[in-house]
DNA sequence: TAAGACCTGTGTGTTACACCTAGGTCAAGC
DNA sequence: GCTTGACCTAGGTGTAACACACAGGTCTTA
């Protein structure tokens, strides 16, 4: 298989196939008449793999260090559950800052649909966003240092 | 006011203060001594309305059109009130996503749970992973190109 | 034989900074 | 006067996962 066969066998861009050859997902054999890459069965196998890997979030780093683990014979899935059990915390904490965002967004919506434009004077920029308030959480880590290099 | 300093009353790193003014979102004037940047009241003022629009979601180009309406004497509150309406469906649609990235890894990591770990053959790389379906759902926009460069 | 689809390697762009290099400045302490 | 340490400058690199562009070579089909 050439590149694009590969590509529209897993349904991706060949820009995606040459992405992941580049970054040493996949090892194509090259053909020694033009020096296409060529890939097999088993690349397609590899590439379906890392689909589903792309869908429980994976990194393409972390993709490359599973498959090292197989292709050396070890089992991988200890690494896999690891990532996973470790990255699903942070994965709430998006979802919790997103949603603050978008209420935060909503309630600004909400509240300037009643106030008037403005020209920016010498004092304002833009009372809608000056209105806001600035720290919505005091959750955030000390942002408060004492040297610029400790 | 210096970069550190300006960057202390706003609570942010130096290089933050730096990179806003790298990028054009403030114009600090030259210390002719030793040709140091000089930061004015007005620079903190525009620290902090950068700070309220980041936490709406603007992007730094986004605030610096603002900015630039602004100090040309033209209300950006239009523009504002555009890009916040139209990021916002933008946003809930990530969380959508990011919803069900976690669902899927907790769907994962409980399947997993009792499963043995398995060593990659020849047909197998990680069972784990290979036992999840590969396409959670069908919402995607069609990924069968016919040509590559249409 | 010419068009059009595809191939190659390489480089750039995207985001919002963080970090590094290499060298200059300044205040305080000895 | 000198050193130290905190700070300054400009410029370059790195981050994630591709997308896209470039310039030139290859293959297939009409």
């Amino acid at each position: 298989m050439k590149v694009i066969e590969l590509a529209r066998a897993a349904e991706v861009t060949g820009e995606t196939v040459r992405h992941y050859t580049r970054e040493g997902l996949l090892h194509p054999s090259r053909d020694p008449d033009n020096g296409y890459q060529r890939y097999g069965t088993r690349d397609l196998e590899r590439l379906r793999f890392i689909q589903r890997a792309r869908t429980l979030g994976f990194s393409i780093a972390e993709i490359r260090d599973i498959l090292a683990h197989a292709d050396q014979g070890d089992s991988p899935c200890p690494l896999v559950r690891d990532l996973l059990a470790s990255r699903l915390p942070e994965i709430h904490a998006r979802i919790q800052e997103l949603q603050a965002l978008a209420a935060r967004m909503e309630q600004a919506l909400a509240a300037w649909a009643e106030m008037p434009d403005g020209t920016p004077d010498g004092h304002s920029l833009c009372r809608l966003i000056e209105s806001f308030p600035e720290s919505p959480n005091d959750a955030s880590p000390d942002p408060h240092p004492r040297k610029e290099t400790p």
